[in-house]
DNA sequence: TTAAGTGCAAAATCTTTGCAAATGT
DNA sequence: ACATTTGCAAAGATTTTGCACTTAA
């Protein structure tokens, strides 16, 4: 099974039509090591997508749980592919992010689960997000 | 000390001229038991400050270490007052935030330290930064 | 065939910048 | 008095909406 195959079975398994600006979403995505940020995603989209599609695209992709969305420093949206135990809604994302002070990538530290934590009893928590700040291999070496 | 004054001796110490804008802000901020998005210091301080005036506000105390900026679940930039240790582009931070799924608002754990976690190697952690989400105490009586 | 998705134009927001007038020290 | 800060107007950027055309199923 071809790469552009299984980025077609994920859509057509959430009931979403195969279209080629979804494709070049999901493939830039799911190429990336790290969470891509919607003005990269413009960047290395091009004018293969047109950026209202974009948009479309991405709330779709959350919406059914197939791209999660994290936010990066300054607040900027980049999206992540979903483990396969997200859905619509509810996205099980049980490990802790790693922000990049420098590039401003994303990356998912699967290695690091979330902890435990004692919330206070008059909170009713339903997800713990853990994000760490630094500089990425990469961006230390520079 | 009132409270006026204690706001006041916060900007002197920082270097900032003692305005009315200023104080306004400041005030809104130490006052809530949450951190405050940006569209609701705007609700808040009606017209009393101008919009332009509260972004340089917000970016000036952001940037001298009296206020924090912390993101919401929709990616919004909201303000908390920093403990005394904070400093400019240095916040010590190290307590865990909660965000209410429902009405935004953003509460700091202070009895949550953040965990020591293992990151890996090739990264070099300087902050870690918790959020949990869920309902708050008033929102999961509603 | 036909409902879903795209692309363009245009509106609505949000954020930044420039500059003259006002204000704090 | 003089540098800082404010407020307005205006530019720039981001995000949303409406609608006719296209396309996947």
């Amino acid at each position: 099974m071809t790469d552009q195959d299984q980025l077609t079975a994920v859509l057509k398994d959430k009931k979403l039509r195969v279209t080629k600006p979804r494709l070049a979403v999901l493939e830039v995505v799911s190429r990336a090591h790290a969470a891509v940020s919607q003005p990269e995603l413009e960047r290395l989209l091009g004018h293969e997508v047109d950026r209202v599609t974009l948009y479309r695209c991405l709330s779709a992709f959350e919406e059914k749980g197939i791209l999660h969305k994290v936010f990066d420093l300054q607040g900027t949206a980049a999206y992540a592919l979903c483990s396969s135990s997200c859905s619509a809604h509810e996205h099980a994302d049980q490990h802790a992010h790693f922000i990049c002070t420098v590039c401003q990538n994303v990356y998912c530290l699967e290695s690091v689960a979330t902890p435990t934590l004692a919330i206070p009893a008059e909170y009713q928590a339903t997800n713990i997000e853990v994000n760490v700040t630094g500089l990425c291999a990469t961006c230390r070496r520079d």
